[in-house]
DNA sequence: AATCAAAATTAGTCTTGCCTAAATATTGTA
DNA sequence: TACAATATTTAGGCAAGACTAATTTTGATT
């Protein structure tokens, strides 16, 4: 029974792991909001989840769950088949950026470690997606991620974009409309302290970028 | 409710094919094995896909199942799915004829269209898998046959190996040890009529086959 | 401390797809 | 033509995973 993560329960692993990566509880309704699911149902998951053995939630009712040591290996498991199988449409069938996320959510529950080691060594164990997103390594560990969203830089500081944190077709495009995709330098030139605006120069154009987005675009090595 | 093929149903309705495909009617227990379920299990799915509108099956009680037109291009997509993949993974990903049928029979159900499109055109539009099968056109038509069982050869008639019916992967290791695969030119040099045995020249070597191997194994143009 | 709204949980249903056991129908053979 | 063997269907259940409606807990605000 330990041993059958059905298609739900690696979904549930995984936006857990999303929503507490940074030391935070997830919440009943958050989960519900990301599983696209009544917050009635989530509770009965994880009320499963916690009771399995070995359990792979820790839940306190009322509290929100996290991951046990063992729901985070198998939370990484799905999230390195997403990332790698991302990766592996763009680069060997030609998938745009914003055109992989939906195919990757459900070839992930599916493929067998074998495809995964395939691709994995087809594409020269790449780290990270398309979307810069850090792609487990094998052994399931999460590289350390020192970017820094582009919503708390200042005028004057530079940068270089590391990821895009959607999966939004429209927003991609937009983004990508305005050279805004990881690897590109940019430096913040405006910022206006009511709307949180950013503006933004990419190449010799610049964007006025408002919070809903600059939240999303993670950067590093900014100066 | 018409539009939802579950991944039980896509592969009840891609046996039913398989078990019709020269005009048969599928039986309650042939199902079952084909499925590896019980024929109380088949009763119950064959009724419901002979009551949904519209019905994907034609059946009578105790006489067995066919599928409607719709069924059959339901089960054609499966199938397409199915052989496109497993050209996909020998061709791209370094997989073998005997590794490949357990991957696909799990990414045939949650491939997209746009996802079939693309690997058959990266594949070049590819009309048999590796092991020879035929793979429905994009229109869902399946292509003529005209091969006939190696079984039928009597000593002195040659041929070439058009398919291999078998998914064993043991199996499949053992043919290819042997150099029976798709392409290859055979003889057959004698006939037991007692046991069936088959002897066949591959190249400069022969070997004495069963009736088990040699009704698996399809061939064409013998003289 | 009392109240109240938001969040979470419980209780009870439903659907899908499988199972077993028991009943019934069909078929082949004597 | 009748009976045994085989096939099929019916009946009743179970597990997963969702839902709705009702209830409880929490915690923020007075």
């Amino acid at each position: 029974m330990s041993e059958l993560l059905t298609r739900s329960i690696q979904d549930y692993l995984k936006h857990i792991y999303e929503l507490t990566e940074h030391g935070q509880l997830a919440s009943t309704n958050d989960l519900a909001r990301a599983l696209q699911v009544k917050p009635a149902s989530v509770t009965g998951m994880i009320q499963k989840l916690a009771s399995d053995k070995p359990a792979l939630v820790a839940y306190q009712k009322h509290q929100g769950v996290t991951l046990t040591a063992t729901g985070k290996m198998a939370a990484l498991e799905v999230i390195r088949h997403h990332r790698l199988l991302e990766t592996w449409l763009v680069q060997t069938l030609g998938y745009t950026w914003d055109e992989v996320h939906e195919e990757a959510e459900r070839l992930e529950h599916v493929i067998s470690e074998e495809f995964e080691a395939r691709i994995a060594a087809a594409l020269g164990n790449p780290t990270r997606d398309p979307h810069g997103e850090l792609i487990p390594s094998e052994d399931l560990t999460m590289p350390a991620d020192e970017s820094t969203p582009l919503a708390s830089l200042r005028p004057n500081q530079a940068a270089s974009i590391q990821r895009v944190d959607a999966q939004d077709p429209d927003l991609l495009r937009y983004l990508e409309s305005l050279g805004l995709t990881p690897g590109v330098e940019i430096e913040v030139t405006a910022y206006s302290e009511f709307d949180h605006n950013l503006t933004v120069k990419v190449g010799r154009k610049s964007n006025v970028l408002g919070l809903s987005i600059t939240s999303k675009i993670f950067v590093e090595n900014g100066k």
